[in-house]
DNA sequence: CCGGATTTGTACGTATGTATT
DNA sequence: GAATACATACGTACAAATCCG
């Protein structure tokens, strides 16, 4: 529920509402939420600021929005192992450009893993990837 | 400038003015953008379409809003080099949890480093860290 | 220290478009 | 074609935080 007399916004308590159901499982991966009008009228606040709380899952990648389909709980595909290179200069992560976006089709709030070698670097999308050792006999 | 005949968002279109601008350097680390005012009455469109573009670099990570105060191109601080453990078992990124922004201080756009070794788990913040070899002789 | 100006944040409303089912 | 669901864009009003003279 929606506490109006609390400081904290509308749209961050039903955000944290949202994300506590996901958290504990009572929507699980692709789950589908239900629709921003009936949110709306069942907490008693506008479609606008349901969508404000839905923006908020969608950039921690929590959920998937599409044009025309019922927001569904984001599904995090299976991880393909990539063995990490001998010669790795550094891992690190961060949001994806716009083109990284386009190319690797991925949705808000799925980071990119990136890996720099003396060759140049690797750019895996952190969503379906991890990396390993690069001796996989130690991988669970 | 904006095209009004254009398929393409408003705000979509002023995003990608905006990012072209931070990665050409034009607006550099720490600069101010325009307020909201200012681009709304430039482009021609409401506060609230300028909003949707700002919201869009946030979630990208180039952009951090604070109440009161001028949006600013987001300015990676300088990473700190941490040691991969030679016990790895895989490396991975996500966005983080509401816990941990709220522990490790992280600005919407910010992703997370996750480290398995057969101890556990540790969490990075991947604006401020990277990981490099174990033997940290070959680190640039 | 105070008050005004500036800037972003929150929440509401309306209307229409577009994609999917 | 109809119904449903999300997307885009406009408007208003007020709140809260910061900044500056």
């Amino acid at each position: 529920m929606i506490d109006r007399r609390s400081d904290r916004a509308f749209y961050k308590q039903l955000a944290d509402e949202l994300r506590e159901q996901i958290a504990s499982g009572h929507l699980a991966g692709g789950a589908r939420l239900p629709s921003q009008k009936t949110l709306a009228e069942k907490y008693g606040i506008s479609i606008d600021t349901v969508r404000d709380a839905i923006d908020v899952l969608k950039a921690e990648g929590l959920v998937v929005t599409r044009q025309g389909q019922p927001t569904r709980v984001r599904e995090a595909g299976p991880k393909q192992a990539v063995p990490l290179p001998e010669d790795f200069v550094a891992v690190g992560a961060r949001m994806p450009t716009q083109e990284e976006r386009d190319r690797l089709d991925l949705a808000t709030g799925v980071p990119v893993l990136v890996v720099r070698t003396s060759e140049g670097e690797m750019v895996y999308a952190a969503d379906s990837t991890h990396l390993v050792a690069t001796d996989a006999s130690s991988v669970a």
